[in-house]
DNA sequence: GCTCGAGCTTGATATGCGTCAATGTCCGCC
DNA sequence: GGCGGACATTGACGCATATCAAGCTCGAGC
């Protein structure tokens, strides 16, 4: 009995079925279709630290990476040497993708706090891909998404510090919530400054607009924990261009 | 003989091999692999004009789409009704990667100017996906490359319109140049208005920006003619942040 | 050849947000 | 428990670029 619960610990480290974060993963859906085609992609996960890198723009990537528990940015430096955040990525998400095409990883990846990251080796995984329907479509749907994913990101260039930073906490709050947990109340992993550099605002911007947003009952901040108070109008405020404010409401003659 | 002349040029209008595209098309990779693959992705190219739609944000996408000739746009609507153009795309350019997650366009995709468009129907690439480690190649390398563009695209937020405008015109010459035109005469196919809602700027500031650089004797313009006179110093400017300009090498007491 | 309109250029003004600077707050470590 | 350093907040100011407004250019069509 002592053995067997050994066993069976050491089983839910590697195991994809004791995964919270199953449901996204790429890999896990081939554990439902043939658990055996999932043999030569699965890998221990492996722990790194806040501010530990996955891997580094230019490195050869011999894998994809899955969050399994944690989170991770990825991010490019740009020609001026200014850190460029691309993505903050959650349990399920897939990371790697931008260097299918060459081998080489163009982005940085470093984790945000204490995570759980498991590998897919590329070797295994094309292998894997010659007879599994599941598994190319599951690399395609995850690359279509990421794709998805960029073209969303374009959209915030038109749009003013109030805006980005709702539909950054709106899309937070959303993908807090597909992951089972309060789409009101969450801690954000991620410092000011990396909202910045993924926002494209300084530092100092999302200070004050997190503290007008305060101010207009929209939510409550306590260090790294939001509460939304207002979905409704900060979801107003992205489309609208402006707060939902009835002392707005007055009339010039 | 004049049959037969006939039946050539009816075989140039959809044969990969006579495409002037061919080394960038996922599909024209097949005819050297093994030509009988690619007839359930093979059909005859379309001619669309000026202004007009290839598809539009919530249309059910059947296939992938090549340029074989002239350029093509690809934007989106933004809540507040402001066009967000996505990209440019040019002959050997696929486009419709972001429909294959649900299967759903969420851009639209205009003509530039006259252009001749081929089809990749989905139900037979998936077809021939299944058989051919070449194709399945493509198509992620394809992907891939695409997520690698919008990561760039991304980039340009943390610049000044003087250095998107430079990067954007270096851009294209590089993509002239690598399909064998001249990297330092070009025409641009898209308006100035086009040029703003890709870059993120307003109209003015394109026009501005372009009669700065003239000024500067770093490029020359004639309509949607340009002229590169001084690539290095678009490049500088690009990565410097400013004019490689030597009326700056002026000494401050 | 002339007219009309779309697209482009140029100028004047307003403003959102970056930058610089100072102060405040919390957490880990000795 | 108190000290130090990273992170966050708040304020003052300037600049890049949007916006509004006017004139210009060129090609299509009669």
């Amino acid at each position: 009995m002592g053995m067997s619960a050994i066993v069976d610990l050491e089983q839910r480290k590697s195991s994809c079925l004791w995964c919270g974060a199953r449901q996204n993963c790429i890999a896990a859906s081939l554990e439902a279709a043939d658990g055996a085609l999932l043999e030569p992609v699965k890998r221990p996960s492996r722990v790194v630290r806040r501010g530990q890198h996955l891997f580094l723009a230019g490195d050869q990537l011999p894998a994809l990476y899955v969050i399994r528990s944690g989170s991770v940015k990825t991010y490019a430096i740009t020609e001026d040497g200014e850190e460029q955040i691309i993505g903050f990525h959650l349990p399920g998400d897939t990371i790697g993708f931008d260097a299918l095409a060459t081998g080489e990883a163009r982005s940085n990846a470093a984790a945000l706090e204490t995570s759980s990251i498991c590998t897919l080796p590329l070797e295994g995984l094309w292998q894997v891909a010659e007879r599994s329907v599941t598994l190319r479509r599951e690399l395609i749907k995850g690359m279509s998404r990421e794709v998805l994913r960029l073209t969303g990101m374009l959209q915030n260039e038109r749009r003013t510090a109030d805006q980005r930073l709702a539909a950054f906490l709106l899309d937070h709050a959303d993908n807090m919530g597909r992951r089972g947990y309060s789409t009101e109340v969450f801690n954000l992993s991620m410092s000011r400054r990396d909202i910045g550099k993924y926002l494209d605002m300084a530092t100092e911007t999302v200070s004050r607009v997190l503290t007008r947003f305060q101010g207009l009952g929209l939510l409550a901040t306590n260090r790294n924990e939001i509460r939304l108070l207002d979905a409704g109008g900060l979801k107003h405020l992205v489309t609208e261009g402006g707060i939902a404010d009835s002392s707005r409401a007055v009339i010039h003659h």
